[in-house]
RNA sequence: GGCUCAGUAGCUCAGUGGUAGAGCAGGGGACUCAUAAGCCCUUGGUCGCGUGUUCAAAUCACGCCUGAGCCA
């Protein structure tokens, strides 16, 4: 029954540390929600998991917005990095392991990281000459620049002239063994097109790039020549690894990466896909470190169909949307709504019309009309069904059966949208099979035998799209599953043990004549902001 | 400029050679256990445009248009 540790496979996430250059986007929710459905769902498998999260806190561009809040920087990180652990509370985002930048325990690590690969002698001094974006942090082809030198993804800000000695990482040397990587791993970069551009960039021959600065005193100092400060990219993927250790350990890389290394999945943002998916595994192949198993570059979040950004005014702030709607909705819209990979579209016309449908009409309320139902006719309990004698033909257990399946690979697979949708088929067919069945005439007609087998698999099938979906809507999970009459709180990180996956994903798990616990609805309908005029 | 991806119903998308689909939104109906939810029926598309290959093209080839992205 219990697995032995052995056999219990390990899983670990992380998404990127995010920069603190400002509060918490809507962008940022995205990703770190998707992470944590992932870690959720394969602790609901019974997996050890480890889900990484955090904040970069080095480079120019923290040094200056903090000096422009006329704070200093290690208090302006302090602010921001606690802004985004409230949201994660707040989006209910159950990660492992909060990782900061500035920690001095990430120090001792990159310290030794930058010391193998300066045994493996890829960091070589030159000049570098250019011009340089403090806002992306990187240096410009000057064809691409705007006419008037300014960034064309930052128009609002001069590019500055550098010329000046850096220390470079060899990253040349590594075309070879990049290649061999993507070939090899083909779903290491995901999705297919963001792997294309990969492909292409390195195909046309990698350069060596600087991994340090000068005259920049807010990050660490080059371990070999203090005068130079390491590039924040540099230090901020080495984060992941500071973040495999407990805190209470001595940092040291060896350790870091004894248990949780290679990551599994890398989720981020596609802007930062080259430093993912080029970059880091080079700097680990260079270290003598294993590369990761994948990264995945999700899409980016319009709003009513247009970009987002603060210069347009139409930033969507997650904070306030959490706040309004709760954030089973806001991870339920995010993760149904939009194909992860690609971008995808928030209005809130079709946030309202989505959750509507599928949790309050469909799944909400398919269980509020069986719970009262059973409250009524079957005394409270589950009805006295014996699952184990229902035909395979079952038109419920026929769909339920191989659900588990079918969410398993579409989670695997950040399928999320599929994960969603395939247990909304077993709610929709559920709603159908009640009105086909009539159990309320049934039960006029004294047909009291019947009136409990439909409605057993009608609650069975919610208890199962319940379990299936908990990492998506963990809150709602937890209140159908109460109702049902488990004790069951799918907030718990042990939870593939409390409720294990072999049991509880499994059609006809429910108990016969479990008490039902009281009902009420566990997702209310939502008014639309404005009465739409009706034409 | 080079390359990649996308363009199918009002919206979001599935559909990779064989009679155009789903969900949402819109319209109508019957029911009543339920959150005025659910169920049934229904409106709606020369599948971006053109040429070609084929008995047969949303699907394959070529060209073009539009949009998104990558090119340190």
């Amino acid at each position: 029954m219990t697995p032995s540790p052995a056999k219990t496979q390990k899983f670990s996430i992380t998404t990127p540390l995010y920069y603190v250059n400002d509060l918490p986007h809507i962008g940022s929710a995205y990703t770190t929600i998707a992470a944590d459905v992932v870690a959720r769902f394969h602790r609901l498998v019974g997996h050890r998991v480890l889900m990484i999260t955090g904040t970069d806190e080095h480079g120019q561009k923290i040094l200056r917005t903090a000096q422009e809040r006329d704070v200093p920087p290690q208090q302006h990180c302090d602010q921001v990095a606690a802004g985004f652990e409230r949201l994660w509370q707040q989006l209910n985002i159950a990660y492992d392991r909060f990782s900061r930048t500035t920690a001095e325990r990430h120090h001792a690590i990159v310290n030794q990281f930058f010391q193998r690969v300066w045994d493996q002698g890829d960091i070589y001094k030159g000049q570098q000459q250019g011009w340089y974006c403090v806002s992306c942090e990187e240096f410009k082809e000057e064809r691409d620049l705007l006419p008037n030198k300014h960034c064309p993804i930052h128009t609002n800000k001069p590019v500055e002239w550098r010329d000046e000695q850096n220390y470079f990482f060899r990253l040349s040397k590594y075309q070879e063994s990049l290649e061999k990587l993507y070939a090899e791993q083909p779903d290491f970069i995901q999705p297919e097109t963001r792997r294309n551009e990969v492909l292409s960039f390195v195909k046309r021959g990698l350069q060596d790039f600087s991994i340090s600065r000068v005259n920049l005193d807010w990050g660490f100092p080059v371990p070999t020549d203090p005068e130079h400060t390491l590039y924040v990219w540099f230090d901020a993927l080495l984060g992941y690894v500071t973040a495999l250790q407990d805190p209470s350990e001595t940092p040291d890389l060896d350790a870091a990466i004894a248990q949780w290394w290679p990551i599994n999945i890398h989720l981020i943002g596609k802007d930062i896909l080259r430093f993912h998916a080029v970059y880091w595994p080079a700097m680990l192949m260079s270290a003598g470190l294993p590369t990761p198993g994948r990264v995945f570059g999700h899409g980016f979040l319009t709003k009513d169909g247009q970009k987002m950004g603060k210069s347009l005014g139409n930033t969507l702030d997650p904070v306030e949307l959490t706040e309004k709607y709760g954030a089973d909705a806001v991870r339920y819209y995010f993760l149904r709504e939009i194909e992860f990979g690609k971008d995808g579209d928030f209005s809130e016309t079709r946030f309202i019309n989505v959750l509507n449908a599928d949790l309050a009409n469909d799944l909400g309320n398919l269980l509020n009309r069986t719970a009262k139902m059973a409250a009524r006719y079957c005394k409270g309990r589950v009805p006295d069904v014996d699952a184990s004698v229902i035909s395979p033909d079952h038109k419920l257990k026929a769909l339920g059966q191989p659900l588990a399946d079918t969410v398993t690979v579409a989670y695997t697979n950040l399928n999320f949208s599929r994960a969603c949708t395939s247990v909304l088929a077993l709610v929709q067919a559920s709603n159908k099979f009640l009105d086909e069945q009539a159990p309320w005439s049934l039960y006029k007609q004294g047909k009291q035998a019947e009136t409990e087998q439909v409605l057993y698999a009608v609650l069975e099938s919610v208890r199962l799209a319940a379990y299936l979906l908990s990492p998506v809507i963990p809150a709602i999970s937890i209140d159908i599953y109460r109702q049902l009459g488990f004790d069951a709180d799918f907030n718990d990180k042990s939870i593939g043990d409390r409720l294990p996956f072999s049991d509880h994903a499994c059609w006809g798990y429910l108990p016969a004549g479990q008490p039902l616990g009281q009902t009420s609805p566990v997702f209310q309908r939502l008014e639309l902001p404005q009465a739409m005029p009706t034409t």
